[in-house]
RNA sequence: GGAGUUGUCUAGGCCG
């Protein structure tokens, strides 16, 4: 932004793409505020704001969690007399299958063909996930016949989302014949298709086909990604093996899948549940160390070890921590907080958690 | 002519 103000200081005329990429950048970093008050710059301004500009606005405002806000600038959006377009319906298709409306998004892929605007494969892949997530299996079938008689081919993220969605039915071998069909229309797996396998066949606790299938993504010049080793390094943990999961950790760098926030919350699961608690609170250390940051769900993971293993003091100081340096967590979150310190024998400090909730101005459940 | 927006894989706790 501040390069931006001296761009313009000195003369330059923003066009309509940089504010575009400023209001993306600011929406991924959760500026809101910021990205509309851009957008307003824009409609004041001599130039005006095209369909890009609302879709990054709206999509931003979905991603933070802000529903009301992303329809007002919808509405915004058709006052200004900018038509929307695919992405835009694309956009809220996604999340009102995200939010379980399926109705209402098989409704605007509906308003979508009236309005001649044409729906792409982003398209009908949101839906069928949605439709699949949602138990709708006919309708995610003929929503995918109606697809291919519209002419719109499936690509690599359409058969991921399908053999994903098979695999958590327990359909792995339904998956496995679809990996082969798409390899046979040209379309090659991805790192994806084999993460999602590989998982499923871990679950499903055949050990031998997710080796198999590692080596043949890597036999196919697929890389694994830090996805995968966290796939890996879960069932390992899940087995008690932390100490071959810490090797896995090591490799993983070296083939360089850097360890985000999963892989280390994984491994403080891990230790926790190996009764390591010293080697997981370590692991927090360490991830640190390595410029990772943890979020809510590595502290709860810490905090609800800790409290299980007797050790509740420490647990409120990384409450305390958490709530410095991650912000609240939701309701249901200090609910499980308040039953860790029950579960510790510390109803003082769960009495205080739950007093913290009050003074928040949270409303308990 | 170029640039900017949308879909798929992996982690924890409480309750159902």
């Amino acid at each position: 932004l501040f390069t931006f103000r001296d761009m313009i200081q000195s003369g330059c005329t923003p066009d309509v793409v940089i504010y575009n990429t400023l209001i993306s950048g600011l929406c991924c970093n959760g500026k809101l505020d910021k990205a509309a008050e851009l957008l307003d710059e824009l409609i004041n301004g001599e130039c005006a704001p095209n369909a890009r500009t609302y879709n990054a606005l709206i999509h931003g405002c979905l991603k933070a969690g802000n529903a009301d806000r992303a329809l007002t600038t919808y509405q915004q959006m058709l006052d200004n007399g900018c038509n929307p377009d695919t992405v835009t319906y694309n956009t809220l298709i996604d999340w009102l299958c995200k939010e379980g409306k399926t109705d209402e998004a098989l409704r605007l892929l509906e308003e979508m063909s009236g309005r001649r605007c044409d729906p792409d494969t982003y398209t009908y892949t949101t839906l069928i996930h949605g439709l699949f997530k949602a138990g709708k299996h006919d309708i995610a079938l003929s929503t995918f016949t109606r697809m291919m008689k519209m002419g719109c081919n499936p690509d690599v993220v359409t058969y991921n989302m399908f053999i994903d969605s098979l695999c958590k039915e327990g359909k792995i071998d339904k998956a496995l014949e679809l990996l082969e069909g798409m390899t046979a229309m040209g379309c090659d797996p991805d790192t994806r298709t084999y993460n999602a396998l590989i998982h499923s066949f871990l679950q499903a606790a055949r050990t031998d086909m997710a080796l198999s299938t590692f080596a043949r993504m890597m036999e196919k010049g697929c890389s694994p990604s830090t996805a995968t080793y966290n796939g890996l390094i879960g069932w390992l943990c899940k087995d008690g093996k932390t100490d071959k999961a810490l090797e896995l950790l090591q490799e993983m760098t070296g083939r360089g899948c850097y360890p985000d926030t999963r892989t280390y919350t994984t491994l403080i699961h891990g230790f926790f549940k190996a009764g390591r608690a010293d080697m997981a609170r370590s692991t927090l250390t360490r991830m640190k160390e390595n410029g990772c940051s943890p979020n809510l769900v590595t502290y709860c993971t810490l905090i609800d070890g800790l409290c299980k293993g007797g050790k509740p003091d420490i647990a409120l100081e990384l409450v305390e921590e958490m709530i410095r340096g991650v912000g609240d967590p939701d309701i249901r979150m200090y609910t499980s907080l308040i039953d860790g310190f029950f579960q510790a024998d510390r109803a003082d400090m769960a009495l205080s958690t739950f007093k913290r909730i009050v003074d928040k101005g949270c409303n308990p459940d």
